[in-house]
RNA sequence: GUCUACGUAGCUCAGCUGGAUAGAGCACACGCCUUCUAAGCGUGCGGCCAGGGGUUCGAAUCCCUUCGUGGACGCCA
């Protein structure tokens, strides 16, 4: 991946194990990039950790790894001990340069790396009931889950989306009978609403197209199973269309239904039941959830005779088990992480490992206009849907805002903000950035060919080849941690530097030829840095402002 | 009340698997277009990392606690 880096660390490895005879693992090398450009390209901490192990003082820890580290297979010009037992590190400026040439050659690949190793990895986000439009709260779980799924896929992880689809239930009854009522009343025929009804524009269209095809047969007639099947699958087609519009595709939709209808339900009940977790109380059944440090005891089996929500997601997580993968993510909104502990449970009982499950939660986000809570969609006095924001703004500050910041924390989006075409937006910052190199390779007007980049000794273009170079730990960063967020704060940077580097140097200057052809090559090796790094979060380069 | 997150510049937030003097943008002040897109760049101002304890060579980061804010505590999904 990051081979100036990975060749440091090895150095710094087998110095250890020369000076000390002490195996350390390339991981357990933490090197990072000083903040102070005095000290050096590089530094790292080794001999500060290794003081307690070695029993010596962490400086004289740091010469001896000095004297033993092959300067030249680390492409090290310099290494010096500095505070308390830093080792500073300087690179030679060839090292550096050939990233120019890396990137050119791996283009669209560049930033890939194989941190994942193949690790089958099921990430399941929105699963949105198919009950009405997509919110806000949608919105920011579907630009997270696939930013993340693709940054995952980048890093060398097996990657399957998938979207449970709640298409039984409750919620279900009450969506065909809302439909069957605004069906009615295309012909005047009034039918109550249920109390936990569906009142929005969109099932009174489906109600509209049904009746214009279906006619009066069932006023006064109720059919549910048809109007369950009809309203699903509007819904479901308005939610694909929906996300689809969002750049957000899935590999995988599971049914409720289908895994209630294949008996699935009762056999998740079975074997909890097998493993001794589940017991009868006042008519219902129990999950005997307590036993795996949750709070309280949770039901199963209704004394009604029906099953509770938690069972076919029970039996849901099994068959995500079952289709054999090494980790399933779930993004759950805010409002269900109590939840977490009785699914955990239900994997423990199985007798898996309830790390396989790991869950991650999208925070509340709440709609801000100058400073002042937006509560409505002005258009439509209902609540805003994901439509509406990307109408107001746009598909891609939408989708860079959600996942600019972390997900653990509440988040107000800022319309004025998202309209803005200025510095303040970050979105334009960025694609501003792209536009301006591409502006500059429409306008060259030489073809220099370049052999190498000794040439490009600004501290500008030094600067933008480190950062050029940082890209694919970057990638592998944010999937390990599943932060998406560290990309957008990979693509400020970088568009910042550029932006810096554009103002110092001119790149297309025809008095200075062999310099300009150069640059030419870290402006390019730069632009392709930027798409990728867009790319992964699904925000549109944009080549022309 | 119990559980669970969060609290960093005037504002919006990075940084958190412990590392050198805590960063960015906005706002504010002052500079920069006869040169590749000024939708930009540069300089300055701005901090008891909520408060208090602890762990150690070293804490914004880990642990405990107080305060503040949000969310969850159904035989709803």
């Amino acid at each position: 991946m990051n081979t100036i880096e990975n060749k440091l660390k090895e150095g710094i490895k087998n110095a250890v194990k020369v000076a000390f005879d002490i195996d350390i693992t390339l991981s357990e090398v933490v090197i990072e990039i000083p903040k102070d450009t005095s000290h050096g390209d590089y530094a790292t901490n080794t001999a500060m950790r290794l003081t307690k192990r070695v029993q010596k003082n962490p400086r004289e820890v740091a010469q001896l790894i000095i004297d033993n580290i092959d300067f030249e297979a680390s492409d090290l010009e310099a290494a010096s001990i500095a505070g308390p037992g830093f080792i500073n590190f300087t690179m030679l400026k060839a090292s550096l340069s050939n990233i120019i040439k890396t990137v050119l050659n791996n283009e669209t690949t560049y930033g890939q790396n194989n941190t994942g190793n193949g690790l089958k990895i099921n990430c399941e986000y929105v699963s949105a009931n198919p009950t009405g439009d997509l919110h806000l709260g949608h919105a920011r779980g579907a630009a997270w889950g696939d930013s993340v799924s693709r940054i995952l896929k980048a890093s060398g992880y097996d990657v399957t989306r998938e979207f449970y689809v709640n298409d039984a239930g409750n919620q279900i009854v009450n969506l065909a009978l809302s439909l069957y009522s605004r069906y009615c009343s295309n012909f005047d025929v009034v039918v109550e609403m249920p109390v936990d009804g569906y009142f929005g524009d969109d099932v009174m269209g489906m109600a509209k197209d049904m009746a214009a095809i279906y006619g009066d047969t069932y006023v006064n007639n109720y059919d549910e199973a048809l109007f369950k099947q009809e309203g699903i699958k509007r819904e479901l087609a308005k939610l694909k269309n929906d996300l689809s519009f969002f750049k957000v595709e899935f590999d995988v939709w599971t049914s409720e239904q289908a895994i209630r209808d294949a008996h699935k339900v009762e056999e998740a009940v079975e074997v909890l039941d097998k493993a001794g977790k589940v017991y009868e109380h006042e008519g219902a059944l129990w999950f005997k959830t307590t036993d795996y440090g949750d709070d309280k005891d949770r039901v199963l089996k209704k004394s009604d005779g029906s099953y509770t929500y938690l069972v076919p997601d029970i039996a849901y997580h099994i068959n995500k088990l079952d289709r054999g993968y090494d980790k399933l993510v779930d993004f759950f909104g805010a409002d269900h992480h109590g939840y977490i502990p009785r699914l955990k449970a239900s994997i423990q009982a199985l007798g898996r490992d309830a790390d396989t499950l790991e869950v991650d939660i999208i925070q509340m986000v709440r709609l801000v206009e100058d400073g002042v809570e937006v509560k409505m969609s002005k258009r439509l006095g209902n609540a805003v849907t994901l439509r509406d924001l990307c109408e107001e703004t746009s598909v891609d500050a939408v989708r860079y805002f959600f996942v600019n910041r972390a997900v653990d924390t509440h988040f107000d989006f800022d319309l004025g903000l998202a309209r803005k075409q200025s510095n303040d937006n970050p979105v334009f910052y960025a694609q501003y950035a792209y536009a301006r190199m591409c502006s500059i390779l429409r306008n060259i007007e030489f073809t220099t060919s370049v052999e190498n980049y000794d040439l490009l000794t600004h501290d500008k273009e030094i600067q933008l080849m480190k950062y050029i170079n940082e890209f694919p730990s970057v990638v592998s960063d944010a999937a390990l941690q599943r932060a998406p967020h560290k990309v957008c704060n990979y693509i400020q940077k970088l568009a910042s530097l550029f932006h810096s580097f554009y103002g110092a140097c001119k790149v297309n200057d025809k008095e200075n030829e062999a310099l300009s052809a150069q640059r030419l090559d870290l402006l390019k090796a730069c632009k392709i840095t930027l798409n990728n790094a867009l790319e992964l979060i699904g925000v549109e380069a944009i080549e022309k402002m």
